[in-house]
DNA sequence: ACTTGACCTGGAGCGCGCTCCAGCGGCTTC
DNA sequence: GAAGCCGCTGGAGCGCGCTCCAGGTCAAGT
């Protein structure tokens, strides 16, 4: 029901360090619950919080803005505006971003392209 | 026919500080000539190296690996099939990237559809 | 002759996002 | 009760990819 941050950190595929980093730079929700010991308990909601910051920073959002959605998220009902405008902002971005790398891609692929026939000229003729 | 180091910045998108730093970092296929008073000329060449370059790291390869790719191509022929390689397993990469990216993506978009709704509602509620 | 401005060099500095470390506390196992 | 192990904290350190700076050279314009 609840993880360690050992756990935590295999089952997100991040490492323990990041995941106590997150915490301090405010990037979660709370600070994560702690055991009689005072070692950190993640629960569900805790981990299906960090799995979406994780696809928010693996699509290049950078940390502070990471930052700015959580305070949004933390500071309750009334802004769902602002969160709305954010993640919209950032999809355009990741669209913007994937259609440039498909471009360079292209190109790229036209050198290998290249490359794979002179070497098969090569092959044939040896 | 070649450009100052400030035309060349400009026609690539890329800072002046940028083009020195990657020719001292062997990221380019020569030294690029200079002019009776010690400054750049970038010739076309020059230019579609680092447009080329550009596109790779555009695409997230580390600045070590175009070097490697720079320093076969600066070998001369005979390992055409390494530079194939490289540039094959580059496409690799990113093609997952692509796909990884794709995926985080749509998880964003199920969240902004979410938040869509529940602005829908809370506007036909007022 | 002097100023201006573009460029030169070597090297320091920086923002980002972690990653590592020392020193310590507290369970569990023998 | 000693040893091992996991986790804690604050803070330093690091790799990457630039970016900036001081101090200097050179050519052109006035």
């Amino acid at each position: 029901m609840s993880l360690t941050i050992a756990e935590a950190a295999q089952r997100l595929g991040l490492a323990v360090d990041t995941l106590r980093y997150y915490e301090k730079d405010g990037l979660l929700l709370r600070a994560v619950p702690r055991s009689s010991a005072g070692h950190r308990r993640y629960g569900d909601e805790d981990l299906r919080w960090i799995e979406l910051i994780t696809r928010l920073r693996a699509t290049g959002m950078p940390i502070r803005e990471v930052r700015r959605y959580a305070d949004l998220v933390r500071g309750g009902t009334g802004n769902e505006r602002e969160r709305l405008e954010l993640l919209h902002a950032h999809r355009e971005a990741v669209l913007a971003q994937l259609a440039e790398a498909q471009t360079h891609l292209a190109a790229i692929e036209y050198k290998i392209d290249l490359y794979t026939e002179r070497l098969g000229a090569e092959y044939l003729s040896a």
